[in-house]
DNA sequence: GTCTATAACCGGATAGAC
DNA sequence: GTCTATCCGGTTATAGAC
């Protein structure tokens, strides 16, 4: 009647104890939310007591914490990644991504409970406030490059015209807007809508560069 | 020592009573989360016992149900009335909209309780995804009617174009992508930015239509 | 470091008086 | 319909053996 848990490879490595551990918690974190998960069922689910979680990471909220600072650090660097190549293959990516985490319901409910989660609590909500500068910051300067290779605009500033970061900020809320879309109604979200969008938006933005306000 | 609670006007409307009891589950949920949330407080926050509120509601999810759909319902409502003067109105409307929800702790927490609850039940989520789909239809509509009326598209379908619904879709996903981003961090969005950024998207939708692809 | 056992507490829900 | 009192199961966290 012992270990019914899953997993039971943690012998040895203190390293791969905490990843496993971290693993288990951002299942049930996930299906359960923060109040809802007990520190018995994450404990379970990674194969270990309830004992050694506490001696680890001290307390439940303490978990959650780490986890997700994980889950953060582990973003900043994909984000980072898939912006790198330009406009034209970011968009793909883009693309791609977004229907990848969407469609995910573990990634889904994650990103939800960090959310929920910042919303209540003052320091988590500035982590993930930085967490959004530093992508929107990648993004502002991929927007930055973009505009200056198709010479819209010369390195010397002239018009009152959208900023950079407002639209980093617009293609980082228009992600985010249809991830929640797709997650709520995947057929309502098109594959490819996204970077048709931004191709719009960009059209836009070359018309208000050229001629009227 | 008894109804140290707020509120205790509730004698005799069970109509009043069933209002108050909802406003003090908001409260409650909204600040604590379903599952942090506890009947009890409830009962507190309203100047009720819980008997009553088993008496009525039947249990705790019962109680959250209800008072979802009472969200729901006032919000559709709203929803509607302000896309109801087309694009110039409905503009500024949005704009101030989207700061007022987004600026509101009480909103805001709302908002997300609901979000993550219905990713979680089939139920609550196939009751959200129905108030989208309203909410976008009147979206699409209210585009339909603009292009027709800046004559950027004879009645007579023409040329492979973003679609209506297509339209009302990002529209609304960068609604909630910027409450999202404003509620994270108020400085990051400009209070009229999100009539800018349709405006400019509505540009890019008129040089698709003229000319290039 | 990890286990088992247990303490101490709190939550949802119900019973039954008024 | 609303109250008070109570049951019961589950939760976090700790103690102490190994």
């Amino acid at each position: 009647m012992r270990n019914e848990g899953r997993r039971r490879w943690a012998r040895g490595g203190t390293e791969r104890t905490r990843a496993v551990l971290l693993e288990a918690a951002a299942e049930v974190f996930a299906e359960r939310g923060y109040d809802g998960a007990s520190v018995d069922e994450i404990a379970r689910t990674a194969g270990v007591s309830v004992g050694s979680i506490y001696s680890r990471f001290g307390n439940k909220q303490a978990l959650f914490r780490a986890l997700m600072a994980d889950f953060l650090e582990r973003d900043v660097t994909l984000a980072r990644d898939r912006l790198a190549g330009g406009l034209a293959e970011g968009l793909s990516g883009m693309d791609e991504r977004l229907l990848e985490t969407a469609d995910s319901r573990h990634r889904t409910l994650l990103d939800a409970e960090t959310w929920v989660s910042a919303m209540r609590s003052p320091e988590l909500r500035e982590a993930l406030a930085e967490h959004d500068r530093e992508t929107r910051g990648a993004a502002a300067r991929m927007t930055g490059e973009e505009r200056e290779r198709t010479g819209q605009t010369s390195p010397t500033r002239q018009a009152p015209r959208t900023g950079d970061d407002e639209v980093a900020t617009a293609l980082m809320a228009l992600y985010h807007g249809l991830l929640r879309q797709r997650r709520l109604d995947p057929d309502s979200v098109a594959p490819d809508l996204y970077g048709r969008l931004v191709l719009l938006l960009s059209r836009g933005l070359a018309a208000e560069a050229d001629g009227g306000l």
